[in-house]
DNA sequence: ACCGTTTTATATCGGTCGATCAAGAACGGA
DNA sequence: TCCGTTCTTGATCGACCGATATAAAACGGT
């Protein structure tokens, strides 16, 4: 019996999405926003509460849209070694496409160190893709598609560490080459030729 | 013949770089900055011009002392192997101590993509790093420290993107085990053990 | 047709932003 | 001792910040 909205929830998210994801949150403004969402700015605030708590639902759409499922599409159906490679491999392509980085990271950096809130979504965020690094790479030493040189531990921390750092050189010295090797180089340390030593 | 500055120029650098450091530079207003300083803003503007010509200061500053210095004297004075392993413990030691993180890192995330000036300096330092790599781990693939299994170009690029990739983590998921584990394996990549295999 | 509810649109709210102005204070050169 | 220059001080500039108050408009249930 109310007045129905007249605006696309998922559309105006994608906008606000955006403008995070490509100017951060302190320097978004809410004008910003509503201009981009195109929501004067109390429908904004009655739609979804502040600033604040439009972001974290930014940053949870995202998340879900960008990284769990992608996650959960490549463990599901790909080989545990394929599925690292070709995850490590869209990041980079998708980092030299896209000049806004990855939100995650973009926010890890701004926000996860004075805002409790987000810092908590971002460390089970990335607890979440260690821990798919890890069973990849687990797996892939059992059906030995993946050295087991190293423990499964260590290789899966160095990987999330790659991911992290191809997207700071994405966004401050994005050389496809740069870009392209250290992948090249992270993926090498895979390779089951390699067969003595200990970590 | 003029009034002399009631200021001591290195301490009140030291205290705004401290702010820009924990904040970033959108955060880190002129009056917080001016509190840090014990400046007044008009003493401010007066002699540093504006907001980001202190910032850009701050940052040059930053990286003489942090970066430049380190790299200069572990190159001249450590053997390379050595060299890039102190670099790499140093990191990680920092970093869990000093929640700040990487001014280098957090502007290269927040400014290098918005601001050209900026995106410039970090760049350019960027590069440095990645050649101070290249050059320690070819001058142990010659002395035999540093194995010849890949090439010095790639390893480099990885260790750079590693030392970026441990700087958010450390913002976002500050576990100690994450970031020596990530470090112990990037740097059994260098060990000379293993002799097959080519990238 | 009217009512209750929610969403719109307009016009702000007090506060803070980066930056500046005018006036006085502190020095060295003459 | 006085002058010219620079620095310090306190007040304040217009613009923008996040957030709201108010009231008109749009719907479904009855």
């Amino acid at each position: 019996m109310p007045r129905p909205r007249e605006f696309d929830d998922a559309a105006v998210l994608d906008a606000a999405t955006d403008q995070f994801w490509r100017y951060g949150y302190a320097a978004t403004s809410v004008r910003d926003l509503g201009q981009a969402m195109r929501l004067v700015p109390a429908s904004l605030y009655n739609a979804f509460g502040s600033k604040h708590a439009l972001f974290t639902l930014c940053l949870d759409r995202y998340l879900d849209r960008n990284m769990r499922e992608r996650v959960a599409r490549l463990e599901a159906s790909t080989p545990p070694r394929t599925a690292i490679e070709t995850f490590l491999n869209e990041i980079v392509s998708r980092s030299l496409a896209d000049p806004r980085g990855c939100l995650l990271v973009n926010s890890a950096l701004e926000l996860a160190p004075h805002d409790a809130e987000v810092g908590t979504v971002i460390a089970a965020r990335l607890a979440e893709l260690e821990g798919f690094f890890r069973r990849c790479i687990a797996a892939g030493q059992r059906d030995g598609s993946i050295a087991s040189t190293y423990s499964a531990r260590n290789l899966a921390r160095l990987m999330l560490t790659t991911v992290m750092g191809l997207r700071v050189l994405a966004r401050a010295l994005p050389e496809p080459a740069l870009l392209r090797g250290a992948t090249r180089q992270a993926l090498a340390l895979l390779e089951p030729t390699c067969t003595e030593q200990t970590t």
